[in-house]
DNA sequence: GTGAAAGCGCTAACAG
DNA sequence: CTGTTAGCGCTTTCAC
């Protein structure tokens, strides 16, 4: 592989005067110039982005941790990093955190390791405390929804405990009062917040919040079949259905096509939604939207300005929105 | 950030001592040992891999190139891959083609900057000649789906016309004359080859091609539902539809719904499958399935024994595996 | 067993 | 405008 000397001396120039005219630094003849540039080309040559890393002592590698590739939704925010990152002319590091807290920390050790720039964390695993402690290194970092007391500025959030009640509350007043919920794992911090969003909106529509209605899953498909299929046994009475996630009402669904409930006449079904999951389902179910895209391509923008040491004005809090589609009814008060 | 040197001073030892202990090189007297070993701690060090990269000429990355990342496809891939690359400790560049011979330029120009040792390319868009042409150089890489003439020691493959004559084949022995296809498009080599595999189940079965029965679409699930409409306007005699994608498979069967087509009384379903999308259509629907997944797992291993120079016999070849779920009917002979 | 010295491919003052 | 020199953080001979 050519390296700078090979074009120096094939050009009969110095170096350091390819590095310049590589970088457009200063001004040189026309002829050097023209000299240096033949001689890129005919070697090929391309500058090794990791002898300038050492050079220069900044790697241009930003690090994204996910918990894992699958499931379109990590796919949505890589998409929207990468866009962003390749814009500022940045590499993309990504690791998983494979749902442990050794993982994310083994994830942020290869970045560590890497010398990137920056990091953007959607942490799941690891705790505030060893967050709180990350941030006293010298490499900035971004969370990706999550709420850390004390490092606000690098958090881009989103009230998952509002977004649950918007959607129920959506239900209480199309007239239901038998509302159920299939929860994600509660002791996640933002599955726990969505079920609290679920039990304010029923309290406060003053609605007794009954343990029947409430089954947990996690998170994926087949865990929202056997919730349905429990809720239709042992609560027959429900006349809504709230998940917590897309891939969980993706099975509930499934469930109950195949005991031929008809949705939304004998039950009105409402979602977590962020990657318009609910938009490819029959029929179109009703969510409220997690806008994890929208907050993956800011993250990157807060990032860069934390590298670059520039104080942005950037919004980090995001808003739900009820997405109403046709999966819901309007339930008549029925007296008695 | 500690280096190299503070740890070798902190230690009251030469560098060259502290590196031969972080790599296990050669023997110490074991208080050196625990002296450095104290030192990094205390500096809370961790080498460079740029500086290593540098140093001993061999980066330990691997480029991936990808398409895109959202939609699931890729993320199954990306999935593999990173979890054999952690087994070989090497780190997982990623980058995406956006569907353009440039933007696959540019990606595989990324990873040469950062001298990656190899490349596990999902190429498209880049033509035989121009990869023939990459193969000159001498980082190695590895086709992921694709066969190119000269390369064969290097692609993995699957035979995608005779997966689609398979589904095809199975509508044909359920009895069915009638069906119709929604193919990729057809520029694109793999999707042609497809669709041709639907032509010859046709053929080898002695029915005709009928124009009407096929439509084109892009993958996607939106051109899925515009192709379920269109023939079910115009081609209302069709008894089967076989799917070239499974979000186009989506797509359509949205549609199906809408119009309260009965799956499978009236009509029979089957598609092309990578991630088992069909398991959570409703009602399930009978796919040929694409071990994309397991191809890649097998692309980092044969990339391994490239970048080691050795000659692994590795299944290079992908069968297509028949997955009957509820989708497909049989069909009477009707005579007259 | 450990230190000295050179070098990986590049950039960044500093001269001239 | 261009060459010289030193150095980024590490590894790797080669001595001792």
């Amino acid at each position: 592989m050519a390296s700078i000397k090979d074009v120096a001396s094939l050009a009969g120039v110095h170096r350091s005067t390819v590095s310049r005219i590589i970088n457009g630094e200063g001004k040189f003849r026309s002829d050097t110039k023209r000299k240096v540039e033949r001689a890129m080309a005919e070697l090929n040559y391309r500058p090794s982005a990791i002898a300038r890393s050492l050079a220069t002592a900044s790697s241009n590698m930003t690090g994204l941790l996910v918990t894992y590739y699958t499931g379109g939704f990590f796919g949505e925010m890589m998409e929207q990093v990468q866009a962003e990152l390749d814009q500022h002319d940045k590499f993309l590091i990504t690791a998983q955190g494979h749902r442990r807290a050794d993982g994310e920390r083994e994830a942020i050790r290869r970045f560590h390791d890497l010398r990137c720039e920056g990091y953007i964390l959607n942490s799941r695993y690891l705790s505030d405390d060893e967050l709180r402690e990350l941030a006293q290194e010298p490499t900035p970092f971004v969370l990706l929804d999550r709420v850390v007391e004390g490092l606000e500025s690098r958090c881009i959030t989103f009230d998952h405990s509002l977004a649950a009640k918007m959607a129920v509350d959506y239900l209480v007043e199309q007239g239901h009062s038998d509302i159920a919920c299939i929860s994600g794992p509660r002791n996640r911090a933002s599955c726990n917040q969505r079920y609290q969003g679920y039990v304010q909106a029923l309290k406060n529509a003053g609605l007794a919040l009954d343990p029947r209605l409430t089954v947990e899953g996690n998170y994926g498909r087949e865990s929202g079949y056997l919730a349905a299929q429990k809720l239709y046994h042992t609560a027959p009475e429900m006349t809504a259905l709230f998940s917590c996630s897309e891939e969980m009402m993706q099975g509930a669904l499934q469930f109950f096509h195949e005991h031929h409930v008809e949705i939304p006449r004998q039950l009105s079904l409402i979602s977590f939604d962020s990657i318009d999951l609910c938009a490819t389902m029959y029929p179109f179910v009703s969510s409220v939207h997690f806008p994890i895209s929208d907050m993956a391509q800011v993250a990157v923008g807060l990032l860069m300005s934390q590298i670059n040491q520039q104080d942005a004005c950037i919004q980090r809090h995001f808003e739900p929105e009820l997405r109403i589609r046709n999966s819901v009814n309007r339930r008549e008060f029925v007296s008695g």
